[in-house]
DNA sequence: TAATTCATGTAAATCGTTACATGATTAT
DNA sequence: ATAATCATGTAACGATTTACATGAATTA
């Protein structure tokens, strides 16, 4: 159950209401570690106040409250980086996907082959624009923050990108080795 | 809910009892793809005999049930690995520790990034060893899941070790810079 | 003023994990 | 004989998702 340190982590950088912390997950973190809604979030910021390790700093129109992570919190956050399991959860589908390929015909899994190639081809492009813009800004805490977990996501995709390149290319080969193996 | 999928990924390569495919998830899947315990894969294995999707095919010692995939399975295991979704669901409490390394301060960061470059370079060093005595081996349908997967695993480990030892150098430089900072 | 976005919640249903439970076979 | 491993299950609890629900503020 990792949810509450994710949000402990994310107010770690700076407040947040549970309105902002949810399109946080939508945009970075569900895209590559966490992914959770708005349900989960609202109730689990309650607890998290009611525990202590949260506080409510300041109330904005439509009701919005913007947390804060207390010292209390931050040292939760710290004992639980800093002593990580031996193994941790994992459940990925599109990573399961990949794995379940070799269940397809080389034709059918050449089709997904592609359209993985074109998808993270373009993801490797977007990424890149993104720290290219940001390279020239400063390295201080809350900024580095995102600068560790998009270097992360860019190295990742491109592992995925070159993976699938490879992939293709070897079943085309095996495919064109079956067609020419009558004329040698 | 990919669980039924992989249990027919897994039983599409061979036919395998609720034992043997619990074991697989303990080693290959559930280490970077999908875990799953016994609890929930011998219901789910009931679900598919049930929906006509796999079947038990042999009866041996101790109760244990073979079962393999039937035409309507592998179907079913098609049409999901053609058509993926947008957003796929991601849950990865390592890359979750990752993006939420910068809440700490660097010296602790540098400390949880030290402990995740060495366990990635021997988990590198490992997986390169196995590629290498399977290399020889034939890429026929069932041996090939082994090698798309293994290949896929050793470049997301090569990937994270990458960017583990960018990470260090670029903390250690910065903290280098701060002590320096007063001798120009 | 109508539509959109902001903002938070609850309830029911589903899914997954932990703990409990049992017994057969094989290895020492 | 004893321990380890093989082999399968159920029940209770906890976590997550989906559907439902509401209303304030902003934009067109």
């Amino acid at each position: 159950m990792s949810l509450p340190h994710a949000l402990l982590g994310l107010l770690a950088v700076r407040p947040r209401s549970g309105y902002e912390l949810t399109k946080a997950f939508e945009r970075d973190l569900g895209r590559y570690a966490w992914q959770a809604g708005h349900t989960s979030i609202y109730p689990e910021l309650n607890r998290l106040a009611g525990a202590g390790l949260a506080e409510v700093t300041h109330e904005g129109p439509r009701g919005a409250r913007t947390y804060a992570v207390t010292p209390a919190g931050r040292a939760e956050l710290r004992t639980w980086l800093l002593t990580p399991p031996k193994q941790a959860k994992v459940r990925n589908e599109q990573v399961l996907r990949m794995f379940l390929l070799s269940a397809l015909d080389p034709a059918d899994a050449l089709v997904v082959l592609r359209r993985i190639a074109e998808s993270t081809d373009q993801g490797v492009t977007e990424l890149r624009k993104i720290r290219e813009e940001h390279a020239a800004a400063p390295v201080t805490g809350a900024e580095g923050f995102g600068q560790l977990a998009a270097e992360y996501g860019l190295r990742q995709y491109e592992a995925v990108r070159g993976w699938a390149h490879w992939a293709i290319e070897r079943l085309e080969r095996e495919q064109g080795a079956d067609g020419a193996a009558e004329n040698p």
